[in-house]
DNA sequence: ATCGTATTAAATTAAAACATTTAAGACATG
DNA sequence: CATGTCTTAAATGTTTTAATTTAATACGAT
């Protein structure tokens, strides 16, 4: 059977009633099986999801038209005058705010941006539509 | 080995040379193997982004404890307001101002929007957070 | 201490998906 | 019509994944 997800019926029918606010031993008590299994079959179905989430990030940077590199040391303003200038030269328009662009960075980066300078060197993807990804 | 995203390792890479803009017989050259095998690895990579994509607006669904239809012909601001009053009578307070949620949807709905006017069904669900994301 | 609830690891069996080859056919170009 | 490029279906051997059971552990409430 063709499934159009990467979940399995078993791991749908386990998040919806999940997400109803059942408890795992009342969904192993409805569905026949033990609370163990609901267990299992929960964590799985949350990994896959969160693989499915990964795809998607993978193909849209594998997408991206543009990726700009910006070195340690720079300051994240310069960073981001950067990204709008690579962008512009581009010719792509970048759908974000300075100051929400700049956030969005510094959120995607983690540790690699302490208060408002880069600590290792960041690659950032843009896609044709405008959107800014840190990978 | 645990992948951590629903590709395989055989699948992105026929997908990034791709996006290299290499043809289908340049790549099977390249990974020493026949035209048909990158044709067909290429087809199940797509597949799998497809399903991807289901599962993360299954999710959306099954987590989002309303959802509202906005049918073709609305005007944004009547689809905006339509969305609050839904909320409200949920109990759900919307974390978007007014025009930031006509932008926000405008955006998602892509080219289900015209203008002001909503051109095909759009579906909106809103999450226990008051979090609006068009599906 | 004993429930009730939940997570986790290990092992097992069955089902599904993967990469590949072969063969067939579509389609545009020379 | 021959050629290059690509897609598709079918068959196959291999690898992965799913669901389940059992057993162990954790933890708050009674």
């Amino acid at each position: 059977m063709t499934r159009d997800t990467v979940l399995t019926e078993r791991q749908i029918e386990v998040l919806k009633l999940k997400a109803q606010g059942l408890s795992t031993s009342e969904i192993a008590k409805r569905l026949g099986t033990t609370v163990a299994n609901v267990s299992a079959t929960e964590k799985k179905a949350r990994e896959n999801i969160r693989r499915a989430k990964n795809t998607l990030r993978l193909v849209k940077m594998l997408e991206a038209p543009l990726s700009v590199v910006i070195p340690p040391e720079t300051d994240l303003n310069d960073a981001v005058r950067e990204i709008y200038r690579r962008a512009d030269e581009a010719g792509i328009w970048i759908s974000h705010s300075f100051p929400s662009l700049a956030a969005l960075i510094q959120q995607g980066a983690g540790e690699k941006i302490r208060g408002r300078r880069v600590l290792e060197e960041i690659e950032v993807a843009i896609t044709r539509e405008g959107e800014v990804m840190v990978m």
